[in-house]
DNA sequence: CCCGGTATCCCGGAAAACCGGGAGGGTGCC
DNA sequence: GGCACCCTCCCGGTTTTCCGGGATACCGGG
């Protein structure tokens, strides 16, 4: 416990002090970044989880990132292979992204990703899960061309990963989403009854609707979403939060 | 940003750096209490999100918590109507629990359940909710007659929440669940399968066995889980975390 | 005023899922 | 050697869902 380290630490605490004050996203931007740089960090973005579309680029909040990486993320499908996105599903825990585990079925593709990642100038990076009661939501990625860091430090940007994600949800909320729900109400009604497990009919007499009124709307929803049975509708709705349990 | 609070801040960092070297879940405890006693605290307890069956006591992972409360609790079914649990579906970030709204439709139960807990001596509290990438997962509740903190103990709280819960999953993780999944494998394959929009046939193709084997798996999971069809089985698996997206 | 979206209802035929049996072979435990 | 699972496959009959056409009515924006 070195005072580099209490220092950084109380500095962090410092500035998520002032995260609150702030209502300018990009105000949040280079608190964040002025204190992450003292890490080694060249880069850090961050992002919502991109839904199907299998995007980076329209759900970041906020972010410093190489040029042209982000373009080149995006086009390849980067994000369906990469790795420290994939172990942001299965740990809580802040993690360095050479401890991200290489699926067997994807491995080759992975190492792609980390290899085009390190020709961009972000040879190690760190990287904090953001869940919600929802699930895996987002997350804070820090990087450069080298990092360290200490056991105290990292779980210093844990906590202020978590209080960056808040401002910058925060900050940027006006944005993103007018209101754009991509089912109607009475679709949703229907998806909700059927994760209940309630067939048609049963959902008709719930509703006060006829049998053929609930099978339209499941219908629709499945050709809305591009599902292929109501099963799939309904995890696919609850991944797109258009329904919830 | 007090002397003492910066002091507290390092025993806390120094608590976390501690954690990992602990495997007994009552050293894990201990090591807790000694800790948050000195922000008056006289109780906490750590406990995942009860399942369906709406009991807390089964739950409870470490506590040091009023005799006589945690099963008073859970015979007048609090859990339904406690507004700190409510509001861990809502936020990810930490709260007092006076900070917790009441909702309107069941405000009545929900000022009950506070009253009842300041006569067991719980008069204020502090609660760290736990995500994941399933959702909403638990959480850290700390209690005592009256609690002051400053807005950078609590950021300090809120991290050692974190770690204090993966601790105790971690070193309680033998007891519960002996190897306890209620599904055999096959039966989570189908059903991950279904939740991918696969019929029951290009289930059988996938996994190279015969549509019968197909729907006899998920006939055994609908049994085993008690749900009414394959929809409502995967929703289920899903939330027993039987299965994942 | 028309167009798009929503909500409601209808039909018939095809496809899929569900039900309740049975049954053989495997593993592992007491 | 039972006993309890698990995995596999089979059957016939029933229910439910899916598919593809419809139709009517309401509403709000361009």
């Amino acid at each position: 416990m070195s005072d580099a380290d209490d220092a950084f630490i109380r500095q962090s605490f410092d500035l998520i002090d002032g995260l609150d004050g702030l209502s300018d996203p990009l105000d949040v931007q280079k608190t964040i970044f002025d204190l992450v740089a003292r890490c080694g960090f060249s880069y850090f973005a961050i992002t919502r989880l991109p839904q199907p579309s299998e995007r980076i680029g329209p759900n970041l909040l906020l972010s410093v990132w190489p040029d042209g990486w982000l373009a080149h993320y995006d086009r390849v499908g980067h994000y369906r292979y990469d790795p420290v996105v994939r172990h942001c599903f299965r740990t809580t825990e802040p993690f360095a992204w050479n401890e991200a585990p290489l699926e067997p079925d994807t491995a080759s593709q992975a190492r792609r990703v980390m290899e085009e990642a390190r020709e961009h100038g972000m040879g190690a990076g760190y990287c904090v899960p953001i869940h919600d009661a929802h699930g895996f939501q987002g997350g804070i990625s820090l990087a450069g061309e080298r990092v360290e860091m200490t056991p105290r430090v990292r779980r210093a940007v844990h906590l202020l990963g978590l209080y960056a994600w808040s401002a910058a949800a925060r900050t940027t909320a006006r944005r993103r989403k007018p209101g754009g729900r991509l089912l109607s109400a009475r679709e949703r009604d229907v998806l909700s009854c059927a994760a209940q497990g309630r067939t048609q009919e049963e959902t008709a007499d719930f509703l006060g609707v006829s049998i053929d009124t609930v099978a339209t709307h499941l219908r629709n929803a499945r050709t809305k979403i591009g599902t292929r049975n109501t099963t799939h509708t309904v995890i696919e709705a609850l991944r797109l939060r258009e329904i919830s349990l």
